[in-house]
DNA sequence: ACTACTTTCTTGGTCCCACAAATAGATCGT
DNA sequence: ACGATCTATTTGTGGGACCAAGAAAGTAGT
């Protein structure tokens, strides 16, 4: 693997990290599960323990395993939030494509996943939502409250406790929060962001399907009319 | 971000990674220059020489920069490749949870875009759909027929002509993969997964959008169910 | 002056040792 | 039997050393 292509597999970290690889496999070990120590893999291996530290940081970077200081090693799977790290999502121009495109990818997300949210969502998970978004009442930048914001739907979107949608939300990130700076004015994410947030929140205690599907739905593309006007304009 | 994941930002191989990472910034240095030593790097951040080797690596892992033994390091930008062959090599199985998440994200892009979907389906896309679905009648291997039933699934995405779900597409397309062949075995992807997907397009065809989303739904859910017993089994 | 060879320096790759810090397990005391 | 303490283990980090291969500089030959 070994990037490299340089050194080929004949380097003794990558000699290492094929060899661990083998290992789990051959031991039929699964996530969680704990790996060798790096003493122990240096013997197994006949390398010196930089070499398999090396190799360990190297699985540690593909989000292969996990390593716990002063514990040990453990089997992980985290390759779909390495890979999505890694994919480079364009976003230095937020063209109004860009927009529209992102801002339906959110809608299917969030709105679409009412029914799933409903089952799983606890109070603990409202109260959160409700402090974070209390929250937007006290800042008084224009940054700060789209990231709050951004933290407002990133909280909505734990709850179904799904890592991929995770990780593709942490990767657009930057490209929402363009998109919220641009349909937020100082003068409105004060008093319309909060109480769009907030009837969110209000639905979904009420456990309202409808109502939370169509606040939600309304509060995304509120922005958007901002946004095609402005560009409309331009 | 760093990977962190493990020891956290506060750690001293992740300081150096973000310090190199501000350094190719600040000097404004792009693809093909040429890093500083590792001793260097060693001094301008008072680290010793394995931390920085440690940082190198994390590094090359991402494909951000290449080294040449006995010359030095240059900057590259292979983070895309890298995002694919994160799963290529895998010997690792694709854990149960990623399996589920995955599924249900692709549950909601696709069965939650039903109505934009039938609102811009023209002819061409479900002529095109039969035709990659006919080709699952004459391959015969495992590999090649997920393939196929991927290429089926992104042509089904393509209609809603949003590069953002076609990007997501893109970087999971080797879990994707992972998963559609999990759920197959040699007997059924030429009978089975060739008749749901014509089921599909039928559905599309007729513009009966509740029967889309059922057997859609039931499609996506089919190897899910195979994954688990195997699962629990084990 | 130019080429070809040789020498020296540089640089990444690997290994070993030592210490720090924190955790987990064992030991001890009550 | 339970809790506090102590020890051993384990990762994180720094330092030093050597090797081999490439690069650069110097040298000799034509």
């Amino acid at each position: 693997m070994d990037s490299s292509a340089g050194t080929g597999a004949g380097s003794a970290v990558d000699q290492v990290v094929t060899g661990i690889r083998s290992y789990i496999s051959e031991q039929g070990l699964s996530v969680g599960d704990r790996l060798p120590t790096e003493r122990e893999l240096c013997e197994r291996y006949s390398a010196g323990r930089n070499t398999v530290r090396e190799a360990m940081r190297i699985l540690k970077a593909y989000g292969m395993v996990e390593v716990r200081p002063k514990v040990g090693a453990t089997i992980s799977d985290n390759r779909m939030a390495r890979a999505f790290e890694l994919f480079a999502f364009n976003t230095m121009e937020v063209s109004r494509k860009t927009f529209s495109d992102v801002q339906a990818f959110r809608d299917l997300l969030e709105v679409g996943s009412a029914e799933i949210l409903l089952e799983r969502i606890c109070d603990d998970d409202i109260a959160e939502m409700r402090m974070i978004n209390a929250e937007l009442a006290t800042v008084q930048d224009l940054h700060d409250a789209s990231e709050i914001d951004f933290r407002f739907h990133v909280r909505l979107i734990s709850i179904l406790d799904n890592a991929a949608m995770l990780d593709v939300y942490t990767v657009m990130k930057p490209v929402i929060l363009r998109i919220m700076e641009k349909g937020k004015t100082r003068r409105t994410f004060r008093t319309d962001t909060l109480a769009e947030h907030e009837g969110v929140v209000d639905a979904l205690e009420a456990r309202d399907r409808l109502a939370f599907q169509y606040k939600l739905r309304s509060h995304l593309n509120f922005g958007f009319r901002h946004f095609r006007e402005e560009m409309e304009v331009a």
